[in-house]
RNA sequence: GGAGCCAUAGCUCAGCUGGGAUGAGCGUUCGCUUGACGUGCGAAAGGUCAUGGGUUCGAAUCCCUUUGGCUCCACCA
């Protein structure tokens, strides 16, 4: 850049290039050092098959924010990368390329599919990381991880050996969730509900020896091939003569029993349900009462088995509209209403998940959960916002256990050996030996692996050496902050958590930052199948990393969903733009000067030490936003700061000073600038990393006034005492209150601005002609004025000129012929009516008693003030109604 | 059936540890080749902060009610 500025800041010619310099200065490379207070972020593995999608760019551009900031504060700034090989989600893309090649996942072996498997990983597991380095993540890449290495299998293994030995994992025949699509089992939280319309199906049951027979309504006919029992409530009067009886199953004329049960809602339906312990989760916990036998009515890709009878190798479906014919031809269908009920699909396939009763590994929860409860409960873990704990506590509370083994081959297989001998289980980290039974030596081993969770829940100490204690472990873990979604709190948070303490004995973080989707414009989620989702990348390619991040972070709060808007990527692209012209123009009257690193005090204007104070605050608020991760807040306060204070105030202040080669006041306004310049940049370096680091580059080498080589590791603005704003910078609001005044009445008066030789008087106390003398030139110009006078009265003012109040001061523009009186009377008298308003309002609250006695002293004395000052107006605006009348 | 969120300018949203809505971006209107920027500059119009009540000297902000959207959880066959 140097020298020859473009106009407009291009970011595709210096994107890649800046980033390149910070991989190649290790900047974001963060090594155990005692002298230094870590700060440490694990970065929710994206998915090996995954694309950034704007989910990402906006989870990432947190983390990133945060990240830059504490590395500037002089934290030992750790962002720990890496990936998730996504068991289920990858598997299904396999065997979709296994199908283009015309082959199916049976006819190749475990071993060439897991090959195939790894090749694809390869090829494309690196994409999404490449795409946060787009975006300008600072991630130690050098320390990249990924959920199936061999690291994190150590761990895996570990901890299901360890767990295991602890009795916290157990394998059983429950009732799990199955998808028929998919050939696996699934967890509770991979379940999601859709409200589908249906049928609710009256059918007759005889009561065996007995001419009556019982009314059941169902949703799912064909389950009654599995039905094993009936129930009813033990106190339903209806049916308590029945229980304890049989009725006959029709279609397959078996007797089952009448139960009692408490389950069975009296009001719903006919108050008898029919009992299907091997295809419903609640019948099962019924059967399990009652001791019914469990009948498996399906095959795993939910065809009917030969329990079936006549309708085997029916499809679910199909055996329904068949036994509902049956069961008409039989005489035993009472009616079919219409009815909505709420289905169970797989969140992957959005199949309909099928109940079965299978063997499976499962964590047991109970004990586990309690440490994770106690953590938010005491405060220990911090959820942000708040309201997320009732979410969070409403799934501890109603925890189940977690099914973990999935009938799948891309994971981590489960480290349980059968022993081909005697059946004896063995759970090891390595195949046993010998079998401690028996003693034979042959074994095989589980065929299932683990839920992917079950690996990530371990990620924030796995990733840092887990089970060797290293120092890295040492030093980063507990880590600080958790940025995620809210829409994986049941799956990744709380499980990291419980794991945090069962395996750490520590928690894995100290807060958790939930933030929001990215909806589309219109709020609808951004979907492949709506095909309305916006590729982060696209508008990094045409807007640059910086436009995308600063518009997912303005204007938004944690924990609320946001709307894209290309029109919010365009305005943040445009406030780059307006940084970096800025920058230009200070740089290009850098170049003239010979700068210096230190500033006599004595040599700064009021405007300079405005300038300068304004900016201190900023720093002081910003920096509290940051750290109460208020990163919107922050990004607003910046921006505006930037655009208004400094761009369209400060710099139009000063041009008449860089101009003129006479003014011994240049080099405090080219200080003023370069410094002002420098903190704003650093306070923006975590939102637009790349522009900021591109100016402070080339600021540092124009000047020679050299801290860093790089924003990325320069220090974070501190608060500067001596800059602290006083009561005598007031005197620059009133200069701005005077533009805006005499700007508003040009503008009214219809007076273009273009170099109309205007004379401006300014009359008022000592004081008020001290501070307009002092800023008379820039007053001038930023009014478009030719002459400003200050005097200390109204002489040689003419009846006719415009004239504005401010406070302590009344400002007179002789337009002479211009003028219209009655415009002049009417806009004085519009003056006046605002003033009655203020006054009316400060008046008001003065005269409370109740408001003087107990509004803070403070406050009154505020109000006070304020009425001094709109009762001087309203006199002066009076007094030249009254002359022009 | 529980629980949560949202309702502020035409649109999308900030603000909410109580103290004048000088809110922001976009849009609209008017005026500007002002020696950084038209991806710009200046000016303007536009809001009874959804409803009703309460607490308070004071409420967009805290509490409750109602209405209208959205979301999560939940086994009603």
């Amino acid at each position: 850049m140097q020298r020859e500025l473009a106009k407009t800041y291009n970011p595709k010619n210096i994107e890649g290039k800046l980033y390149k310099k910070w991989l190649d200065n290790k900047y974001f490379h963060a090594e155990v050092d005692r002298s230094k207070k870590p700060f440490t972020i694990v970065i929710p593995p994206p998915n090996i098959t995954g694309q950034l999608h704007m989910g990402h760019a906006l989870d990432n551009t947190i983390q990133d924010i945060l990240i830059r900031f504490k590395r500037m504060q002089g934290y030992n700034a750790l962002w720990q990368p890496g990936t998730d090989h996504a068991s289920i989600a990858t598997e299904v893309k396999i065997i979709e390329k296994l199908k283009e090649e015309g082959i199916e996942k049976q006819d190749i072996s475990r071993e060439e599919f897991l090959e195939r498997a790894w090749q694809w990983k390869d090829e494309y597991g690196g994409k999404i990381t490449e795409q946060l380095m787009k975006l300008g993540s600072s991630c130690d890449w050098d320390r990249e991880r990924f959920t199936m290495d061999d690291g994190c299998n150590h761990a895996v293994n570990k901890v299901f050996v360890k767990l295991y030995n602890e009795g916290h994992i157990y394998k059983g025949s429950r009732i799990i969730n199955w998808c028929p699509i998919c050939h696996t089992s699934i967890s509770d939280a991979e379940v999601e509900h859709e409200e589908q319309e249906g049928y609710f199906w009256h059918i007759k049951y005889p009561i065996a020896g007995e001419n009556g027979y019982v009314e059941i309504a169902t949703t799912r006919p064909e389950t009654m091939l599995g039905d094993t029992a009936v129930a009813v409530h033990p106190d339903d009067e209806r049916y308590k003569h029945l229980i304890g009886k049989n009725v006959i199953l029709p279609i397959v004329n078996k007797e089952i029993p009448v139960v009692a049960d408490a389950y069975v809602d009296k009001e719903f339906g006919t108050g008898v349900v029919k009992i299907t312990p091997a295809h419903d989760p609640n019948d099962y916990e019924v059967g399990k009462r009652h001791n019914l036998p469990e009948v498996n009515i399906m095959n795993d890709d939910a065809t009917i088995n030969a329990n079936g009878g006549k309708f085997e190798g029916m499809d679910r479906y199909k055996a329904r509209k068949a036994i509902v014919e049956e069961l008409k031809k039989q005489g035993l269908l009472v009616k079919a209403e219409h009815h909505s009920h709420n289905v169970g699909i797989h969140d992957r396939c959005h199949t309909t998940i099928e109940p079965m009763i299978k063997p499976q590994w499962f964590v047991k929860m109970d004990e586990l959960i309690k440490p994770a409860v106690e953590a938010v409960k005491s405060g220990e873990i911090e959820l942000i916002p708040d309201r997320f704990e009732k979410i969070y506590f409403n799934w501890t509370d109603n925890i189940r256990d977690w099914c973990i083994s999935r009938q799948l081959w891309w994971g981590h297989r489960i480290p349980a050996y059968y022993c081909y001998n005697c059946g004896e289980i063995i759970v090891s980290e390595e195949e046993p030996s010998r079998c401690n039974v028996c003693g034979s030596t042959d074994f095989k081993q589980d065929e299932d692996t683990l839920d992917t969770w079950f690996s990530s829940a371990l990620w924030p100490f796995s990733t840092l050496g887990w089970p060797e204690m290293t120092e890295d472990l040492d030093y980063f873990y507990p880590t600080d902050v958790l940025v995620t979604g809210y829409d994986i709190i049941f799956f990744w948070v709380i499980r990291m958590i419980f794991s945090g303490y069962a395996h750490m004995g520590k928690k894995p973080f100290g807060k958790v930052l939930f933030h929001g989707l990215v909806r589309d414009s219109e709020g609808r989620k951004m979907s492949k199948s709506l095909g309305n989702g916006v590729d982060p990348l696209e508008v990094i390619d045409k807007y640059g990393a910086d436009a995308l991040r600063f518009s997912l972070i303005t204007g938004n709060s944690p924990g609320n969903d946001m709307r894209f808007y290309w029109e919010k990527v365009e305005a943040s692209r445009n406030f780059a733009n307006k940084v970096w012209n800025a920058s230009r123009f200070i740089m290009m009257n850098l170049e003239k000067a010979d700068i210096h690193e230190d500033i006599d005090n004595e040599l700064l204007t009021q405007a300079d030490r405005w300038i300068l104070a304004k900016s201190n605050n900023l720093v002081k608020e910003a920096t509290d936003n940051l750290e109460d991760f208020e990163l919107g807040v922050a990004a607003q306060k910046i921006y505006d700061f930037i655009w208004e204070e400094f761009c369209d105030w400060y710099i139009e202040m000063v041009k008449p000073r860089l101009y003129n080669s006479e003014d011994n006041s240049k080099a405090a306004a080219l200080w003023t600038l370069r410094t002002v310049l420098t903190n704003s940049l650093k306070l923006l370096h975590p939102y637009m990393p790349f522009v900021t680091e591109e100016i402070f580059c080339t600021l540092q080498e124009m000047t020679e006034i050299k801290e860093r080589d790089s924003i990325v590791i320069s220090s974070w603005p501190a608060y500067n005492p001596e800059w602290e704003y006083t009561k005598d910078m007031e005197s620059i609001e009133l200069i701005k209150e005077a533009v805006k005044n005499i700007r508003n009445v040009r503008s009214e008066m219809n007076v273009s601005p273009g170099r109309k030789a205007t004379v401006i008087v300014v009359s008022g106390n000592e004081r008020i002609r001290e501070i307009f003398t002092e800023s008379k030139v820039f007053l001038a110009t930023l009014s478009y004025a030719g002459e400003v006078i200050v005097q200390n009265d109204k002489s040689g003012i003419s009846e006719d000129a415009v004239s504005m109040v401010i406070p302590g001061a009344q400002i007179y523009i002789p337009f002479a012929d211009l003028v219209d009186i009655d415009k002049e009377i009417e806009r004085l008298t519009k003056e006046k009516e605002r003033l009655e308003g203020e006054l009316k309002r400060v008046n008001g609250m003065l005269s409370n008693p109740n408001f003087i006695s107990k509004a803070p002293e403070s406050k009154i004395a505020e109000e006070k003030a304020k009425l001094e000052k709109y009762s001087d107006m309203m006199k002066q605006v009076m007094e030249r109604l009254k002359s022009l009348e």
